[in-house]
DNA sequence: CGCTCCTGGCTATAAACCAT
DNA sequence: ATGGTTTATAGCCAGGAGCG
């Protein structure tokens, strides 16, 4: 039996250190998704980073020389189901700050394979700056007859509002002579930010958008309208962490979500939904979790009833009649597992869902109580602060809370 | 454990630069 | 001159290591 992939979710976050939040059950309900990409880890070599349910990859910088602790550093979790779908791109850079691997499209269900960086460009005075654009977009065009692309990241560039295409208009009628061929003009989807401020690099990324047909996520799905900002300090904040993903993927995008604040960085975290449509061996059905029960209800009878007279429904059980199984434990499953899928169709239809009620963890002592007062006013004030990013008292009360919730939070650890 | 030092990372702002 | 834009600098903050 197989179940459906007809989704995948891709975050990427710039941790500002992966110290011991791994082991943070709040921090890994943040790392929950199908590919989670971890930026500034400041790991060294062979890091004690293994989660459940996860596999990963990982980079490292290489230390200063007078440095107490490694700089840069990414991580990339992905879910242990995917393993076979997904490989790690070696060879494609020898930058410490971009990490390439690839999604196999008969796997995953995907038009082309899709190659995804994650990926750090350090700001221009850095010591770390190294002509990353450059560098990004010779690895770009030595993929790019392979597959679509999907870049997420710390980029350090802030772009504004302005265009990452150029725009059908005579104004612009003098530069078609440069552009591609196949360079699709009539795209008109507009891009808001809350950030108004361009840098020089945010140039180079506006610039790599027109030259290899990319498109930036950010201020154009659902989930982040706006253009949130994606980086919040004491002293401003901007919006230069993006997903960019090839023009001809942007109808596979379901979701783009900027996430509020949390105090395990001053980075948020960003969210990429995709569509795809591929097949997952079911091999542990088991593990399959259940959190609800089916009820019978007075209308039930009646929808059953109605149901049964639906067409579809023999034509599944007459499949099923039809079907061989194997006379082994594999055929068994596969069989069990055909005739419970009909079954909880049905109940579905006719039935009412009741969820388990989650329970309750006990407040036990003072640390915890503290906590989690604290924590939902910190929330309400990151709400706050992603709506209204220039409001100094909200992000003066932001950063009040940020610190000492990092202070209960660490005490409570210690217990 | 708490204090201090160091480094990287980032913004804002002032200063320099440019084309008109 | 002038007004907008680009570049360089100052300053702030947090995390990790070392030390008593």
């Amino acid at each position: 039996m197989f179940s459906s992939i007809d989704s995948i979710s891709i975050s990427s976050w710039n941790v500002h250190g992966l110290g011991q939040k791994h082991r943070d059950p709040d921090f890994l309900e943040l790392i929950n998704h199908d590919i989670n990409i971890l930026i500034e880890t400041w790991k060294g070599v062979e890091p004690d980073v293994q989660i459940p349910e996860y596999n990963y990859y990982c980079k490292q910088r290489t230390k200063a020389n007078k440095a107490k602790r490694n700089s840069g550093g990414i991580i990339v979790y992905y879910k242990k189901k995917f393993e076979k779908g997904i490989t790690y791109l070696k060879n494609v850079t020898k930058s410490q700050n971009r990490l390439w691997m690839k999604l196999d499209k008969s796997f995953f269900g995907l038009q082309d394979d899709l190659y995804i960086c994650g990926i750090y460009i350090p700001p221009k005075n850095s010591p770390h700056y190294n002509n990353e654009y450059e560098g990004l977009e010779s690895e770009i065009s030595f993929l790019s007859s392979k597959g679509n692309f999907l870049l997420m990241g710390d980029f350090n560039s802030r772009v504004s509002n302005y265009s990452d295409f150029v725009a059908n208009d005579e104004n612009n009628i003098n530069l078609t002579h440069i552009l591609p061929d196949n360079y699709k003009s009539d795209f008109q989807l507009t891009r808001k930010s809350q950030d108004k401020i361009i840098n020089p690099q945010g140039r180079d990324l506006l610039d790599l958008c027109v030259s290899a047909q990319l498109r930036i996520l950010n201020g154009r799905f659902i989930g982040d309208l706006l253009g949130n900002m994606t980086f919040f300090s004491m002293k401003g904040c901007s919006v230069v962490d993006y997903a960019i993903t090839s023009e001809s993927l942007l109808s596979s995008v379901n979701y783009f979500i900027v996430k509020t604040p949390s105090y395990f960085s001053d980075h948020n975290q960003i969210v990429t939904h995709l569509k795809c449509d591929g097949k997952l061996p079911n091999i542990n059905n088991i593990n399959k979790k259940i959190d609800f029960e089916f009820k019978w209800t007075n209308t039930s009878k009646l929808l059953l009833e109605n149901e049964l007279n639906e067409k579809y429904i023999y034509e599944e059980l007459n499949n099923f009649q039809q079907t061989n199984f194997e006379n082994t434990q594999d055929g068994l499953n596969r069989a069990t597992d055909l005739i419970s899928d009909i079954y909880i169709t049905l109940s579905h239809k006719c039935m009412r869902k009741r969820y388990f009620k989650k329970k309750r963890k006990r407040i036990s002592n003072w640390t915890d109580s503290n906590f989690f007062a604290l924590r939902s006013t910190f929330n309400l004030y990151s709400k706050k602060l992603k709506l209204s990013p220039f409001d100094q008292s909200i992000r003066l009360k932001y950063f009040f809370y940020s610190k000492q919730l990092k202070t209960v939070s660490k005490l409570k650890k210690r217990i």
